[in-house]
DNA sequence: TTTTGAGTTGTTCGA
DNA sequence: GTCGAACAACTCAAA
């Protein structure tokens, strides 16, 4: 009795990196030799998101839990600041370390430090690489500073490639004895989508076993013709992986190895994804260097421009809804509410027409967007919606304003995704179409049989009111 | 320090 | 229908 030596575990702080394999936090804690209580937290940064995301996010922890379990191992739930719960934890079960993988946006960064310098002086505090195939301050220009534009972040780091080899976790050490969990399911983080959830459920893949098949299928299927098919709005020719990425259900680099080897190959479309992924490393790379991204103009002379901001106003309320009047940008809309993703094109349009046609400030979309979407990534919503604005790091023209309806045209040919996402006037409405109307909330009062509204804003009043805002601002 | 070339994703107009 | 030019001017990155 008394005499079996004892280990001290040591602590995952599990966040999004809910996979096992490329997982260099996780290997490392394996490599220890000692037992690893992996812990998941509904702390102030999960609180604090929208309803997609923080719905999803249980998804995947959920998920993980049972893949854990599988190897041996267990998810332990727990809830309050991370602070206070890591060093109860820490004390709970006599741990010498608490690990996580590194995030990079600013709220995220606020809490791991406030974590860092309370445990660090009780036990081994780390922060592990593993979200990105490069840490931001890894990536300099020749003068020393961070890339603002895209095009030399690419030639900078693309023939860089990642790391390369990472061990296989095989087995997680258990301690002999688990400290208590709650039960996930007791934190109802699906409760801010109401009606949503049953709907959109249907269209969401989760964990890592799901997310592997998906980018073998990628490879196989799509990847030599991703350079093209990928902006076809109703053909299936995108990657879907940003929803397992923004999670962690799969690595950058496991990624990037089916980039390269599609390089290898020949195949065509091979380097445009790899610029895809490098896009992701740039919104990251941004968001460390500036980290007011999410919340203030990346140029802050456009805190001069007149957004309007007000939440309700028609236009905002009509864009919100998916019945602005104009097809495409209803159909995206629609398409984020039913699935919780959009077409990577159909975001440009649609954000597009909302800062630009009708004047409204980007934040607002944004906002709405990290509400809805299941892929909700910090750093790269942040910038995609100040890229479209315009206030963001990239010099773009103010003339370039989409024309949704030409836009439609060229991407969205047989007008199979509008078809899909829209049932007003239509005979025979689409399964998709009818379901918006079962996931969105009634006081919105909308029907499949509403006579379809005319625009909100025109298409050619609202360029013209976009390029006539931009000449008085510029002057 | 100065110079030079270039910049994800567009639209419209006129030949 | 297709093509190239114009749209304006500025910032970034590297030589």
């Amino acid at each position: 009795m008394g005499f079996m030596p004892t280990k001290t575990p040591v602590i995952w702080w599990v966040r999004r990196d809910m996979r096992l394999a490329d997982n260099p936090c996780l290997a490392a804690l394996v490599e220890t030799g000692r037992p690893v209580i992996p812990v998941f937290l509904l702390d102030e940064v999960l609180e604090s998101h929208g309803a997609a995301p923080k719905w999803r996010m249980g998804l995947a922890a959920e998920c993980f839990a049972e893949r854990l379990a599988g190897k041996g191992s267990r998810l332990i739930f727990r809830r309050g600041g991370a602070s206070r719960e890591l060093g109860r934890l820490a004390e709970e079960t006599g741990a010498g370390a608490v690990w996580w993988t590194r995030a990079y946006d600013a709220e995220a960064r606020s809490r791991d430090r406030a974590v860092y310098e309370g445990l660090k002086d009780r036990v081994d505090v780390r922060a592990v690489d593993g979200h990105l195939l490069m840490e931001p301050w890894s990536v300099r220009t020749g003068s020393g500073g961070p890339y603002k534009v895209y095009t030399p972040f690419w030639r900078a780091v693309k023939d860089r490639g990642p790391g390369g080899g990472w061990p296989r976790v095989s087995k997680i050490p258990a301690p002999g004895r688990w400290p208590e969990s709650e039960n996930i399911a007791d934190w109802n983080l699906g409760r801010e989508m109401r009606r949503g959830a049953a709907v959109v459920r249907e269209h969401v893949r989760v964990g890592e076993a799901e997310a592997l098949k998906r980018l073998r299928v990628f490879a196989r299927d799509r990847l030599s013709h991703y350079g093209d098919a990928r902006d076809d709005l109703a053909r299936p020719g995108t990657s879907e992986l940003s929803e397992h990425l923004t999670y962690g259900e799969i690595g950058p680099r496991t990624c990037w190895d089916v980039g390269e080897r599609g390089m290898r190959e020949g195949a065509p479309g091979a380097e445009a994804f790899l610029k895809e992924l490098v896009w992701r490393e740039f919104a990251h790379h941004l968001m460390w260097h500036f980290p007011d991204m999410a919340e203030a103009n990346w140029r802050s002379e456009w805190d001069a421009f007149p957004w309007k901001t007000d939440e309700r106003s028609r236009e905002v309320r009509r864009w919100k809804e998916g019945r602005t009047g104009v097809e495409i940008v209803d159909a995206a809309q629609r398409e984020m509410y039913v699935t919780g993703t959009m077409h990577n094109r159909a975001r440009m349009i649609t954000a597009s027409y909302l800062t630009k046609h009708c004047l409204v400030d980007w934040r607002v979309g944004r906002a709405w967007f990290e509400d809805c979407l299941i892929d909700w990534d910090p750093a790269s919503n942040a910038l995609g919606w100040q890229w479209v604005a315009g206030s963001g790091p990239d010099a773009a023209p103010y003339f370039r304003v989409f024309n949704p309806e030409s836009q439609a045209e060229k991407f969205d040919v047989d007008r199979r995704y509008r078809d899909r996402w829209l049932a007003e006037g239509r005979r025979r409405p689409s399964r998709d179409a009818l379901s918006y109307f079962d996931a969105i909330p009634e006081r919105w009062s909308m029907a499949p049989g509403d006579v379809y509204p005319d625009p909100v804003v025109g298409v050619k009043e609202g360029r013209e009111a976009a390029l006539r805002a931009y000449r008085d601002f510029k002057s």
